[in-house]
DNA sequence: TTCATACTTCGACCCTAACCGAAGCATCTC
DNA sequence: GAGATGCTTCGGTTAGGGTCGAAGTATGAA
């Protein structure tokens, strides 16, 4: 009984509500501070700082810093990893803390997670993105073929720069409203990256979901076709 | 800020000593009773009688009613996907709850990760295979080769009947002791079953590691020789 | 220097939930 | 039937931790 890993510590971090609306804030994926967490988690801020100064201590967070300010980020990409592991299994146990209507469609349809693209667009990315050929699945992999990198590069996107990057490539991630895949790792991150610098879509305050300009819109649905031959 | 799957209730599920030993016990792979469960995660049987209630509810658990018996496993393969992701993080941030010594060497050397074989064989096995080219790694995902697929068939093992599973055939797991991959899916699975059905090794009582016999240890080794051509 | 903002620490409250003893079902054995 | 075993339910206790008010520390602005 007494092998491995604790995992009731870190289990206990995130079962605690406030603390889980921290962490869940921060798959934002930008640098908030203690007040903006402690209001995000619906709670004062002297509990709001006990909280972070667990999460912290467990590894789990991330915090620089700035002037009077204290940023607060998620420690690394990992624990991005584990939250969205643990949100897709809650999901699939049908654990939402809202009835699943079509509530919040903006948010279906594209949203943050972590660095990258998530919900429908982002299905929709990596869908395409498999269709043309640029990447290859394998079983659960994901692979940037020669083809796929030289279109990125054509579209702003230097993938030897990210190669020298320790994080995956390209990884998968599951997609607790759409149940399907979407592209995470340090391409995923890049793509979001490239949106919002060419002003297709922006970020939305105090919210994950992103929104798209019409123009961003049009641009993105031409660079990223679906093709209706089933592929899944 | 209510957004999203509810994470907290699973963390808090995962979060209690008790549970988290319940779990843990149950990664073993086999079905246990609530007594045995009781004695695992040490507390008394009303104790673990609620702990279970809770577990089932929360889907993380399944029973199965024999005579006056209640077995209870892992409710599926996301379970332990989920409990094997969880571990690895906490390992990765150092939350042990041993001191990380040379503890339980027997355990280090091979044990059973819920279905699959982990430690220093799964490591090895996983090596070799992909070291004789049974099996390709590209990116985070594995692939077995029409060579491995021989391979594999010519020690008994049927590829083509796993694959009528809806589970991957072969999946990387990180282990928590060496920190790095081990076989895992229905292959892994496979194989693991293979060798105890051969006699090669076998399962300890109370414990996940796993025994091999002195003539097993033998053909393990040789079936699955470790160049050192530095392959990681 | 004085005030304001951002955050932490202290102290006390309070409530949940883990825990176990005892009693109650259910199932098997004899 | 009587007794034993496996497990659940009930009731009451207790401890741990989440919570916030108030006071304390650090940084910046005026």
């Amino acid at each position: 009984m007494k092998e491995g890993p604790d995992i009731a510590q870190i289990g206990s971090l995130i079962g605690d509500p406030g603390r889980a609306n921290i962490l869940t804030a921060l798959m934002g994926g930008r640098a908030l501070t203690a007040t903006e967490l402690a209001a995000a988690a619906g709670v004062t801020l002297q509990t709001a700082s006990a909280h972070l100064s667990k999460l912290e201590a467990g590894g789990l967070l991330a915090q620089r810093k700035q002037g009077r300010h204290r940023y607060f980020t998620l420690a690394d990409d990992g624990v991005g990893k584990l939250l969205e592991g643990i949100m897709g299994f809650a999901a699939s146990r049908g654990h939402l803390r809202h009835r699943p209507g079509p509530k919040d469609p903006a948010l279906r349809k594209a949203r943050i997670c972590y660095d990258h693209l998530a919900g429908d667009y982002g299905v929709r990315m990596l869908d395409s993105l498999v269709a043309t050929g640029a990447i290859s699945a394998m079983g659960e992999g994901l692979n940037l073929t020669p083809h796929g990198e030289a279109h990125l590069g054509s579209i702003g996107i230097d993938v030897s720069e990210l190669r020298l990057n320790r994080r995956p490539l390209c990884r998968s991630c599951l997609d607790w409203s759409e149940r399907r895949a979407h592209l995470a790792g340090s391409l995923g991150k890049a793509l979001l990256s490239n949106f919002l610098d060419k002003g297709w879509a922006r970020r939305t305050e105090n919210s994950r979901s992103i929104f798209f300009t019409p123009e961003g819109d049009r641009r993105f649905l031409a660079l990223f076709p679906l093709e209706t031959t089933g592929q899944s």
